[in-house]
RNA sequence: AGGCGCGUAGCUCAGGGGUAGAGCACUACCUUGACACGGUAGGGGUCUGCGGUUCAAAUCCGCACGCGCCUACCA
């Protein structure tokens, strides 16, 4: 047989994956089992501009593992993949490719352009699924969705109709947030707030028939052009003579009110306010509260329009600012201008400065939903967010809820299913036939708007599943089992996909929220593309393999962590072990097959330990996965498969599965590690495809697959995901396999403190009270003997070894010594023991201390202080047996 | 301004009322027939600080300091 002696994960990673999805392992009709429980997950979709960056790697890895996970626990798993058209990043990527042939979208006009985005993402779109194979996502492709595939489009008219018809879908005009570049209005989800160091300008307006003057601030002079009002707390002195009174607006011809309003500090700035109503959010519902006019003095490219008077017409409104400035400089009407910082909103998409405007878009009234999800939290705490702190994130956001602005002036997504007639009536229909007929006319025209991406994406749990027919996918994998994702889009997305289903199908979308962790770079920082910082999942791949890089992922779970190659680079090398370890298991399989009967008929103490070792990482793990403990099911897996089976049982089984001679003996044990291995293999799997898959095939025999997959090609991936059966964690093998590590190791310590050469073999003289011990002992004579390289092994009742030994008390009531007539140097050898002493006496004088406090021995559990005390005498047992070695040592 | 989270070994992180943990890094020895991407044995922490609750606090509760993140209409 010839197998490397290193692991090669690109070679694995080439040719499983293929296999499995053409053999349609990803699929839920794979399970046979009518009866089989169901697990589902829809894939937050990616945008199809995107390509796969750490935030996926992680959030793919942790549902790739649930779902190969449940896979191989029976159940009937779906993990359904797709995408998201992802309006303004794809509409600005083409516009931007355009744009190199010296076009604009309005050279090719909307349906062009729109054919030409298609055109984009049948041939460059999607990349990331080609990346999703590699990192060996089991979606179910057969059904693989896009938000603007033609029935999820239709879905979405249906829906944007009847929450129209039900009254919570309204046009309206209103103050929104404008991009001037992007030219559509955005969401208040869409705007980033950003600290900026400005200023704030102290403006004075003199007040008519009077020579005073009123001052205010702001930070926005320009929008000065278009104030309608001036107000002041009702409550503030300082101006209560003011109140009603007019002022005369410098650089316009007009005259504005001096009003009273709780909304303004007194303690802020000069405790007078501008009011703007048609430029800001809060002026605009003072500006209602008080039936102030609305001046638009800023138009949507962010210039100043003709009501702001011939002097600032056409300017842009940064020119408009300082011309303002000037002008109240010349008029001696500007009091000062301080260093300010305040925040500003810009456009995530494009971080031009949002401009507040007054316009005409569709909004979606969010009170009945939002007290429906609420509902449904107080009532079943549900959703489930793990971990559990998002649920006050997520509740606190519903409670503030206001309407959703869901219009957006783009080209790319879905048209708002409303025409308008002639004379300006507005027809919401789900086709144009439709709104034909409803209104009587063929004369319509379609609202140019398309919806917020985030509309569909709302829908998604339950327009993949073919809402709103009572399709058989909808009724069986709705709810879905949990949603993963970043904690980024609770809102944008979670709490609506919650709202909607709960409106359109009656259930809540999904039981569980596992909100992962953020990946962040090395100093700390979010990882982006504007710094530059972000590292590659794919070269991570090239570098240490799909697997290593699924284990550190999975690990992180739902902590922010600094990414860490090195950890990476530990999990490669645990790869690399598996393989090896392997390895010595296929190098010595003459004769010998996988027999999962075997593990139960053990006998042997080391078989038996690592049977139930075995048992109970499986129990742990189930355990571990269940509850979203990734980090735990990782820690598991490693120091069971490294510590216990390569360290210990490996070792232990080596002789006999390594004879020379072929015998029974050597099949059965040959058989064990073999079986032991393949189950060690099934564990792994879904956190470490690949290479379980790669080695798991070469195993010999008929390895069994999950019955619910009976009749299937051989994978791992269908196999039964062990359990860890309760009858076959043996605690007391476990404590008899304690007391010989431990005796190994001590033998280990002596001869390294002893400096006695590697080669060297030494007698070991082992005894024990204890009838058990001692016959525990014999029977892995052996065994210790290899593993400590001794030329023999004693077993006493007492300790009888010369004086020239060194010596070590082990915890069960044992003692060992290692006589050393000759290389051993007294000295040394009393240090040593001077240390071991000390260690007890520490631990002795601590657990003394509390057993000396009357309280404790009152108060605490009575099988606490049972525990200390039984601990306390341990130790002076083990330290008058020490002492007396020393004193021996004379 | 509020809310949330975090502060544990040199580094990255687990844990979480009852004797401080892992990986990496470090020290010594080892090319032993699976693996040097390895083996064996070690060293290393008053668990940010101060108070409180408790028989017992790294763990629970306050407060302070530091670091993140989120929400917010202070011009």
């Amino acid at each position: 047989m010839d197998i490397p002696k290193q692991y090669d994960p690109k070679e694995a990673e080439q040719h499983h994956y293929e296999r499995w999805e053409k053999n349609g392992y990803f699929a839920p009709e794979i399970n046979r089992d009518p009866k089989a429980p169901v697990f589902s997950i829809v894939i937050p979709p990616p945008n199809v501009t995107g390509s796969l960056h750490m935030g996926h790697a992680l959030q793919h890895t942790l549902m790739d593992v649930m779902t190969r996970h449940k896979r191989m626990c029976g159940y009937r798993a779906l993990w359904l993949p797709g995408m998201d058209h992802a309006g303004i990043s794809t509409q600005l990527m083409v516009s931007r490719a355009l744009k190199k042939e010296g076009k604009s979208r309005h050279d090719l006009g909307r349906e062009k352009f729109v054919e030409r985005v298609w055109q984009w993402k049948r041939e460059s779109g999607g990349q990331i699924t080609v990346q999703m194979r590699r990192l060996g996502d089991s979606v179910d492709w057969s059904r693989e969705k896009f938000t603007m595939d033609e029935d999820l489009s239709r879905i979405v008219r249906e829906v944007f109709v009847r929450l129209y018809e039900d009254g919570m879908i309204y046009r309206g005009n209103r103050i929104v947030n404008w991009c001037p570049q992007d030219q559509t209005v955005l969401s208040d989800l869409e705007v980033e707030k950003q600290p900026q160091a400005g200023k704030l300008y102290y403006l004075q307006y003199p007040i008519k028939n009077s020579d005073k003057r009123v001052t205010v601030a702001t930070t926005r002079p320009e929008t000065m052009l278009g104030d309608t009002a001036v107000a002041v707390n009702p409550g503030d002195e300082r101006y209560g003579a003011l109140v009603g009174q007019t002022v005369l607006l410098p650089l316009t011809n007009r005259e504005i009110p001096i009003i009273a309003d709780e909304y303004v500090d007194p303690q802020f700035g000069t405790g007078a306010v501008k009011i703007t109503p048609a430029h800001d959010p809060n002026d605009y519902d003072m500006g209602l509260r008080h039936n102030l006019p609305q001046v638009v003095v800023i138009d949507p490219h962010a210039k100043m329009t003709a009501d702001a008077g011939v002097d600032f017409a056409g300017l842009d409104r940064y020119k408009a600012r300082e011309k303002v400035v000037a002008d109240f400089e010349g008029l001696g009407l500007l009091e000062k201008i301080v260093d300010y910082e305040f925040s500003i909103s810009k456009c995530e998409r494009c971080k031009t400065v949002i401009e507040p405007l007054i316009s005409t878009q569709w909004f979606m009234k969010m009170d009945q939903l939002r007290d429906v999800a609420l509902a449904l939290m107080s009532r079943e705490q549900l959703p489930h967010f793990t971990p559990e702190t998002y649920r006050k994130v997520y509740t606190d956001w519903l409670e503030n809820l206001r309407d959703w602005t869901i219009s957006r002036q783009l080209w790319w997504g879905h048209q708002i299913p409303a025409w308008y007639t002639p004379s300006g009536d507005v027809i919401v229909a789900t086709s144009e036939e439709e709104a034909r007929a409803k209104a009587g006319t063929s004369e319509l025209t379609q609202d140019p708007d398309v919806l917020d991406t985030w509309f569909s994406s709302a829908l998604w749990p339950f327009s993949t599943l073919g809402w709103p027919n009572d399709t058989e996918d909808l009724k069986t994998f709705y709810p879905t089992s949990v949603l993963v994702t970043a904690r980024d889009i609770i809102f944008l997305w979670v709490s609506r996909m919650v709202m909607m289903g709960l409106k359109f199908v009656g259930d809540e979308p999904f039981a569980d929220v596992f909100i992962t962790g953020t990946i962040l770079d090395s100093q700390g920082q979010r990882m982006s593309k504007t710094k530059m910082n972000g590292v590659d999942p794919i070269d991570v791949f090239d570098k240490f393999g799909v697997d290593a890089t699924r284990l550190t992922l999975a690990q992180v779970g739902s902590t922010d962590t600094r990414w860490n190659e090195k950890q990476v680079e530990s999990y490669r090398n645990f790869a690399n072990k598996i393989w090896n370890a392997a390895r010595f298991c296929l190098l010595n399989s003459e004769g010998a097959e996988v027999k999962p009967e075997i593990l139960e008929q053990s006998t042997a103490l080391h078989d038996r330990w690592i049977v139930s070792r075995l048992n109970r990482a499986a129990r742990d793990l189930n355990a571990a996965i269940n509850a979203y403990d990734f980090h735990g099911a990782v820690q598991t897996l490693y120091h069971f498969f490294w510590d216990d089976f390569c360290d210990w049982y490996i070792e232990l089984a080596k002789a006999d599965v390594t004879a020379e001679q072929d015998s029974a003996a050597r099949t059965e044990a040959r058989t064990r590690l073999l079986t032991v291995l393949e189950h060690a293999l099934r564990l792994l799997h879904p956190f470490m495809p690949y290479i379980t898959e790669e080695l798991w095939q070469r195993l010999p025999g008929e390895k069994g697959l999950h019955a619910a997959y009976s009749g299937a090609q051989p994978t791992v991936m269908l196999t039964a995901y062990p359990e860890g059966a309760t009858n076959l964690v043996d605690e007391a093998a476990e404590s008899e396999m304690q007391v010989i590590i431990e005796l190994i190791s001590r033998v280990r310590n002596i001869r390294s403190e002893m400096n006695i050469k590697p080669g060297e073999r030494i007698p070991v003289v082992v005894a024990s009270s204890s009838e058990n011990l001692r016959r525990v002992f014999s029977s892995a004579r052996d065994q210790i003997s290899r593993l400590v390289r001794a030329s023999e092994v004693t077993v006493n009742e007492r300790l009888d070894a010369p004086k020239a030994s060194a010596r070590a008390v082990l915890s069960g009531g044992a003692e060992l010594a290692v006589p050393l007539e000759g290389l051993i140097d007294f000295e040394q050898e009393r240090r040593r023991l001077q240390r071991e002493q000390e260690k007890l006496q520490a631990e002795a004088t601590k657990l003394e201390a509390q057993l000396g406090n009357p309280n404790f021995v009152e108060r605490a559990p009575v099988e606490r202080v049972n525990e200390v005390r039984e601990r306390i005498a341990a130790i002076a047992q083990q330290s008058s047996q020490l002492q007396q070695t020393v004193e021996n040592l004379q």
